[in-house]
DNA sequence: CGACGTATACTCGCGAACGAGTATCAGGAT
DNA sequence: ATCCTGATACTCGTTCGCGAGTATACGTCG
């Protein structure tokens, strides 16, 4: 049990019980689908787990006209203390978790540094967008829903501005010429092949694991 | 193909031909494993599918005493090619990836708001710890090792430290007590379940997708 | 009124991922 | 001389995720 969705649809049938469509709808309607990275083929996979460890039980099944049996859900008490165990443990525990960014700027220097610069520029341009975007999502939600509601979104856009501001800053030393090594850099991608010598500069101090 | 142990693989084995063994050794003596999030039980797996698509190819296979086979490996045109393809789009395009935190947050409600405090004051103390060995860590390797191969690290303090400065700031509202609703919140908590009437107000304007 | 889209509600099977296991060898400690 | 630890090098089986598929009902537009 570390899907995400089994979070969202805990923290959703703590509510009444419900079947799984109705959770899914829910989540949706809540914007908990975004914050999980829901993909909806578990859904059914995901409830029936719940089940087998005890932390939602069938309620009813019913049948309604010639649609397929719908399955109604509640959650049991550990459940409900499964909910909030989950929620400490990922509130309180900050995990290094990896990004796909940052797997592309560790394998950065097999592209030229000319060429880096147009990708970065790229990737600050789509970021400012979904800033700015988001910004007005925001502001405009504040108006109905409390914030406590919407911590989740305001912490990922302070993240995002971070990574923006993080790109433009290395943006401005490459372009600008003050990145330290630029020329050699530059050189072996004009000129065939990575010297080997280089290669061995990349073992890096590695003291913690 | 979107396992990143395959975008390390590629990168190692640009170099020179080896076998997986020693680009195992390798990706962990350059500290992209954490970069990437490397399970090394996918390491044959991968190395395998890479082959399957034309981006490696088998340089010989030799024996040495009584230790099993060693297959080395060496990248082909369109290995190269394709690593140059993964690193541009992953540098190129940003992403909405699901964090643990925010996933946490998102069901931040279920908790009681002084133990979501010092859930938060937790995390934040972790946080610093971290990137007070990783600062070190850096300044350490920036003696041996160029920028250019630590950009990933910088990166990766910049975003932990708008996270830490984002639940400080966050913190600071909950334990001065001026965060809205506070009183509302608490008093769920201590009088039985959530009224359903604020379930509804958790509907966010949901204008993008 | 029939046809087409969209919401409702759920099933299935492939296939990647990865934890755990296997087996040999080198070198230092006892 | 033998034990043990850790490095070398790779395999296997299970689990889980999830994309794609299925089938009915409802509304609406021409």
């Amino acid at each position: 049990m570390n899907n995400l969705l089994g979070l969202a649809v805990l923290a959703t049938v703590v509510e009444r019980p419900m079947h799984p469509y109705e959770m899914a709808t829910l989540i949706r309607a809540r914007g908990k689908d975004r914050d999980m990275g829901v993909k909806w083929g578990s859904l059914y996979t995901v409830v029936r787990n719940l089940e087998r460890h005890g932390f939602l039980a069938v309620e009813e099944t019913v049948r309604q006209g010639a649609h397929p049996e719908r399955t109604i859900y509640r959650i049991t008490d550990a459940g409900r203390a499964e909910l909030a165990d989950w929620a400490r443990d990922l509130i309180a525990t900050p995990e290094r978790e990896q990004s796909r960014f940052q797997a592309g700027l560790s394998v950065g220097a097999v592209l030229p540094p000319d060429e880096l610069a147009g990708l970065l520029r790229r990737r600050l341009a789509l970021l400012d967008e979904d800033i700015t975007a988001q910004r007005e999502m925001l502001d405009t939600a504040r108006r109905e829903v409390p914030r406590l509601f919407l911590v989740e979104a305001e912490y990922e856009l302070a993240v995002r501005e971070a990574e923006a501001s993080w790109v433009r800053s290395f943006l401005e030393e490459l372009t600008a010429g003050s990145f330290p090594g630029l020329d050699l850099w530059r050189a072996w991608h004009e000129s065939g092949r990575m010297p080997p010598e280089v290669a061995e500069l990349a073992e890096r101090g590695r003291t913690t694991d």
